[in-house]
DNA sequence: TTTGGCACTCTCACCGGTCAAGTGCCAGTC
DNA sequence: GACTGGCACTTGACCGGTGAGAGTGCCAAA
């Protein structure tokens, strides 16, 4: 008995089913497949298959479908990521070259990858933590508030309106600027919180107070969770292909993605590479069926967020692998340029 | 006979068809409201109903549901608006009061909204045109890039980088901030364009250039579609309560609530006071089995933006309505508050 | 180890009958 | 003239039975 085949079966029992959405029983899986082999031989293969638990069936007399294990399998050894068409490559660089801005940037990225992939696309905005400062600003505004803004390396601007209880004089403010300036310029932002919070130290007594108060918005507004958390979510629309019962299938995923919470879990660390979790792989039990192809973009050497689709587990791994990979790709280039 | 039994037998119908889902026939309509009469003649006023076409069946021998000229006539003359309960006064408040900016304001009154009527919510941001300037900040970063800050009377904090081609000088900055500010505080969005434009002039030839790039970004800002037509939808998980029938009830809705321009024409025009738009009153095809209930939001006398919810015709347009316009009240004074 | 054959199992689509709900109409009553 | 009770008719939903089709497991033979 040769081992090879009987994973050869599987990766056919994947395909057939991601294509055809329904069991696939020995016969009509050699018409699709030229194995070289009897019926028999792909039932018995199927038998030992199904005790291992890489594929199972709906009940009997029925075709097999992958379990999750099946698809792990698929994925990890069995299927190579499929190429993107020139058309695809176009698309991508079409869509993105136009952006004006990183919301700009993320809206479009969302749009292409869940066109892309007829899948839920889920964009995360790049990290404001793993970024550096690159400019900072601190207006006085009317009465005693002060508009904080800050730039960073990928592009973003936060800015925050701080009350404070008394009101600033000129030259505190353009003292203060400058000195926030100079700690955190070219600083990631956890590094910059510290300097920031030496700095205190240096200005008068008198002043103390009102310069921490602005120190610790600015260091919540470097370290928010709300505010590293933006995420956006767009081809909702594909969820049609999910499965045809609305609240087993489709509520579940609808309703995970308007936790910006579990959103963000379920995107993951955003480690290089292309990562997919399948099924209970994504620790969510609405999520059963469901399985979230994600990567991190970036720069080379630094990681600014994560990115990725939700679909069904029976999607068509390689080629959504493939795009994710590309506007991954894509949308660090184009946040680097910045 | 009498034509207010005729409207009472419609109005029972709506109400029954809304609480049940299931066409309503002349004998159950009896169970549930005593109209003292017997089934036969609540028969004969059915036919009439149909003959004008407020009601209709779905096949013969089956109960009527109500048409979407049935439903208009319910919501006109029929219905009067319910009070909402204490609890929901109570989770509106609570829900709103603890917003920290506009965004949060708007984040949070789409989910108190879809939560109150269990559909899907849409709320507007705060019209940028129709607001006044409160403060305007211009920055000069590093290289020849500007940084320009907007924020309007309804808290609302815009921001562009300009690319500039030739650096600008420090006092050129500090002259255009004050300047630019004299022109625009407290000025419409679309007057201080105007007043911009004039300003130019006042500038010597040796600076217009740059001078006319920015102001026309400033200019672009106030005015641009695009960021006035920021919206938040949520609730999408209440779908569900569409139909069961993906392709033709819920896809469509979905396809909807991602484009933004379909969006800003169903919310529609900001008028004061609740709109109800019917079936194919929404003027889109995919939502003819939808109904859209809106309301501007904002102070006594300016509406800043709309929100609202969408929901199946079939939905209770009383409560919802009762909801949609609590809502809107609560979120126009936290935005004055502001 | 592979193969062909065979008996077996299960689902699904189809069919016909029955049931309940609802209608339209008509003749009778107040 | 408006309302009512009665009656015949229509129709979708439900149910049980049936047959076809797809697929399986197993076994003996190559």
């Amino acid at each position: 008995m040769s081992d090879d085949r009987r994973l050869d079966v599987l990766r056919a029992i994947v395909e057939d089913y991601v294509a055809t959405q329904e069991p696939v029983g020995s016969k009509s899986l050699l018409d699709r497949h030229q194995l070289g082999v009897s019926p028999a031989t792909v039932r018995n293969d199927m038998a030992v298959l199904e005790d291992e638990g890489y594929i199972t069936q709906p009940h009997t007399s029925a075709g097999r479908i992958p379990t999750d294990k099946g698809y792990r399998l698929f994925v990890d050894r069995l299927s190579t990521v499929k190429a993107l068409s020139p058309a695809e490559r176009r698309a991508i660089e079409t869509f993105l070259t136009g952006a004006v801005d990183v919301d700009d940037v993320v809206q479009r990225s969302v749009k292409v990858l869940a066109q892309l992939t007829n899948q839920v696309a889920i964009v995360q905005y790049p990290s404001l933590t793993r970024s550096t400062v690159r400019h900072i600003e601190l207006v006085a505004l009317e009465g005693s508030r002060v508009l904080l803004v800050v730039i960073t390396s990928s592009g973003r601007v936060e800015q925050r309106i701080i009350e404070l209880v008394e009101t600033l004089g000129d030259d505190l403010v353009a003292d203060l600027r400058t000195r926030i300036t100079r700690a955190t310029v070219g600083e990631r932002l956890p590094e910059a919180s510290l300097k920031l919070a030496e700095m205190i130290e240096t200005f008068s007594p008198n002043d103390r107070p009102v310069v921490t108060s602005i120190v610790t918005t600015l260091t919540q507004t470097f370290t928010n969770e709300r505010s590293d958390e933006r995420i956006a979510v767009g081809g909702t629309a594909n969820l049609a292909r999910f499965g045809s019962d609305f609240d087993t299938a489709i509520k579940p995923v609808l309703e995970a993605m308007e936790e910006q919470v579990v959103l963000l879990r379920l995107l993951g660390e955003a480690t290089q590479g292309l990562s997919v979790r399948i099924g209970t792989e994504t620790g969510h039990e609405g999520l059963s069926s469901t399985a979230i192809v994600s990567s991190a973009y970036g720069t080379d050497d630094l990681a600014l967020a994560t990115l990725g689709t939700v679909g069904p587990t029976r999607m068509d791994y390689p080629a959504t692998m493939a795009a994710v990979g590309a506007v991954a790709r894509y949308v660090g280039r184009t946040l680097a340029d910045n």
